[in-house]
DNA sequence: ATGCCTTTGTGAACGCGTGCACAAAGATTG
DNA sequence: CAATCTTTGTGCACGCGTTCACAAAGGCAT
């Protein structure tokens, strides 16, 4: 069993770079957006900020779908909709199985926006008996011990943890045991899977922590400046809309109470 | 106002490269995990396991925080939880508001891994008249008149966005004016926002768009594989646990029905 | 105290992704 | 039909991130 290569270094795909596929469905909403505004055409300048990216990355991403754009005029909305939904093959069907119909699991159930391109929910399955039968989503839940069957009869490939860390790992090996190859992790765990098998993460406390990384720098950075600049060091020159953060606290001090002051409890030995 | 830009290739932080610190969070669960069970030291090849990394990325992630290791033995636990805590700012207390108390928004207020590493649910805002003052997770929803108020009295610094997407950017904009920097957006745009700024997105939809690319990648190689091999086009000499692709569509023939079949209905003009 | 064994910390090489800048392609206009 | 203008497609250089491989460091046994 592989332990790590939860992410793909590994074959990347038909000379397709993982950086541009991931940029991809970006694009393709800019343009489903386009397209329902019947606007025929689109320059990469104008898609790329739509697309909040640059222009020249985005050429070069369509780049390795074709030549699909019209020099002196740009790309034709309609047709790049069609290409990179069939490179992302969306103009298939993918039923999607969701594991664990807890807060997270039924929020799931209930969105809208997976249906709308390609995704289509084919079972929501959790291992507690008092759920099974229970309508989430206007779908009756199914009970864990079916999830083979509902897997193999329904082909399908693609499957969402929400359940507990705890029984993430387990859950994975049974949908991959059935046929699964393609899972979207919930769970705050490392899930190791076999080669051949991938594995994408969605993982709300980790976002959060590097929002806090950089929340703590911005802070440090503004005390540092106002240190240096001994006028301002309260309201003196605030720039325009006075994005003004909570409380000065500085990086540098996070101090605990303690008397030690600077490590925990335990000392590196 | 500044069009892309919401990742960040941006200022470099303080010499920890931005890689590195969407890894650290993933360490200290690692870590936190040993620790309660009361493991002293770890080796850089045992934690990088847990933790699903190679483990010279690892050792040379920590190099960046500085030499907290003990040649020959490893890495102090409690130690290293610390440090890593304190770099990321969990050391302080971050509170947080959920804009859009939706499904999503629901699942995210009842979600208990937010209070357990330094992150404080300090209120929930709906613009829906109808959920004002309603319990969610054991805490009245407010309404989006109040939502300035309620950032500036928190001292809030940290906004997550859970609304429809049509609202986000609107949304966004209002807790930047009132002093949020750094923003966790769930709905599917691209925001803009100011320098300064930081915004981290969450999309389900893209993160099932590429498993789907892959997922289709996988199912051409082994119709390409199937087709090289004669005697093994349907049951020949199948590996293991058969891992059968719902059916057997090419890549290449995503045709449609009609008769230019390859194109979607319009030519590119 | 000496030598052995384990594991860190990092120099160096490599590969991927990004962005600049421009030649070529095509539309458009006179 | 020729000139001009717009926009694509890409060669190229650069920087970041990853990985290898190894010397130095420290613990531990004898
Ligand atoms: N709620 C959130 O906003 C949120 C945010 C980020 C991450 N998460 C993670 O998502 C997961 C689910 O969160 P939640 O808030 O929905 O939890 P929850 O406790 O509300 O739901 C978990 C569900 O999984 C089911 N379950 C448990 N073991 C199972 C098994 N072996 N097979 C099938 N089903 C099983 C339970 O019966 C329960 O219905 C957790 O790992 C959590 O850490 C949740
Ligand atoms: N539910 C999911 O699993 C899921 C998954 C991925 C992405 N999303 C995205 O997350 C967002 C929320 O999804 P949801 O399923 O919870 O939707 P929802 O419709 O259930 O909830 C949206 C909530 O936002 C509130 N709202 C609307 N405009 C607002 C405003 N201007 N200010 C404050 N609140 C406002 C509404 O009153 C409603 O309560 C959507 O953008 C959706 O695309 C949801």
């Amino acid at each position: 069993m592989a332990t790590g290569r939860t992410h793909r270094p590994a074959t990347r795909s038909r000379g397709i770079p993982e950086a541009t596929v991931a940029r991809l469905p970006l694009y393709l909403r800019a343009l489903t957006a386009l397209s329902e505004r019947s606007v025929p055409t689109v320059s990469s300048e104008e898609l790329a900020a739509a697309a909040g990216v640059n222009s020249a990355k985005l050429r070069k991403d369509f780049s390795y779908l074709g030549s699909y754009g019209t020099r002196g005029v740009g790309y034709d909305v309609e047709y790049l909709v069609y290409q990179i939904s069939r490179e992302l093959g969306l103009t298939q069907d993918w039923p999607v199985v969701i594991v664990g119909i807890g807060n997270l699991g039924a929020a799931l159930a209930n969105y809208g926006g997976f249906s709308a391109r390609g995704f289509r929910v084919a079972a929501l399955i959790d291992a507690d008996p008092a759920m099974a039968g229970k309508p989430v989503a206007g779908m009756a839940v199914q009970h864990t011990d079916d999830l083979e069957k509902i897997i193999e009869e329904n082909g399908v490939s693609i499957g969402v943890i929400a359940t507990p860390a705890g029984a993430a790992q387990q859950v994975s090996e049974r949908l991959i045991a059935a046929g699964v190859t393609s899972i979207l992790n919930f769970a705050p765990t490392v899930l190791s899977v076999p080669d051949g098998v991938d594995v994408r993460k969605v993982d709300l406390s980790i976002e959060l922590q590097i929002l806090a990384f950089h929340e703590q720098r911005k802070a440090g950075e503004e005390a540092a400046a106002a240190a240096t600049e001994p006028g301002s060091a309260v309201g003196g020159a605030a720039p325009a809309a006075a994005v003004v953060p909570p409380a000065g606290r500085t990086t540098a001090e996070a101090r605990k109470g303690g008397p030690e002051g600077d490590v925990p409890a335990v000392m590196p030995a």
